[in-house]
DNA sequence: AAAAGATATGATAATATTATCATATGTTCA
DNA sequence: TGAACATATGATAATATTATCATATCTTTT
């Protein structure tokens, strides 16, 4: 179970934050997050993994991409629902939210194997 | 309005967050926290600057005291409500809490000039 | 007024966080 | 297989946070 001290200090940075709100709406992998995030792949990736080191976040595999995930047990913890319900997403980052699939266009050409 | 990452900030540090939980409580003045906290003076004092600076509490002079609260409208945000819902006091404070008073025992001495 | 009590402040050192750059690793595709 | 793509990692520098110590400030008490 995440500790309430670990999911304040994952959060406790703007940029974590924005990425991990963008998570809360669904899915996404690295270079979906840098196109709608605006942020460079490095940096990005960093704070992902101080997102996962505080239990926040999790990443699997499927295919090239690496995509990561808010659990459903981090989504029913009470502090991050009252984060999710206070926090506003930029309206930049929100319109980009729906078109933002560079996963998709591939996931048509070719069926890859996908290990969830 | 207190942005929620402020509350992040202010809260992401483990004797931070033990110090506002404690004045979720109710009012202490700094040597009251020091006795429950078993923090040094200084260190204290900072912090609270800290929780000052973010928003999170208020302080108010009380004859020789400077006694800190957390404001109404912070305790009605509902990212306040569920880290004290979520983040457990330990059973020695806890314990500590209904005993420490020690503005109380001068206030019995000497009905002192109080401006709240 | 001086002593004692309560708290804040400033300086400094130790430590942690963050951003950036270069590069390594793993995957798919031609 | 090798190029291209996607992501992670390591090193480093810049910056921020934290703890500690000494001291200053303000209030009350004697």
């Amino acid at each position: 179970m995440t500790k309430t001290l670990d999911i304040l200090s994952g959060l406790a940075n703007e940029s974590r934050l924005r990425v991990f709100l963008v998570l809360l709406e669904r899915d996404f992998c690295v270079c979906e997050l840098q196109e709608i995030l605006d942020m460079e792949q490095s940096r990005l990736s960093h704070q992902l993994r101080i997102l996962k080191f505080y239990g926040l976040v999790e990443a699997r595999q499927e295919g090239r991409w690496i995509v990561y995930t808010v659990s459903e047990e981090v989504r029913k913890n009470p502090v991050v629902q009252s984060i999710k319900d206070s926090a506003e997403l930029s309206p930049s980052m929100k319109r980009k939210i729906p078109q933002v699939r560079i996963r998709g266009i591939r996931k048509n050409k070719k069926s890859t194997s996908r290990r969830e």
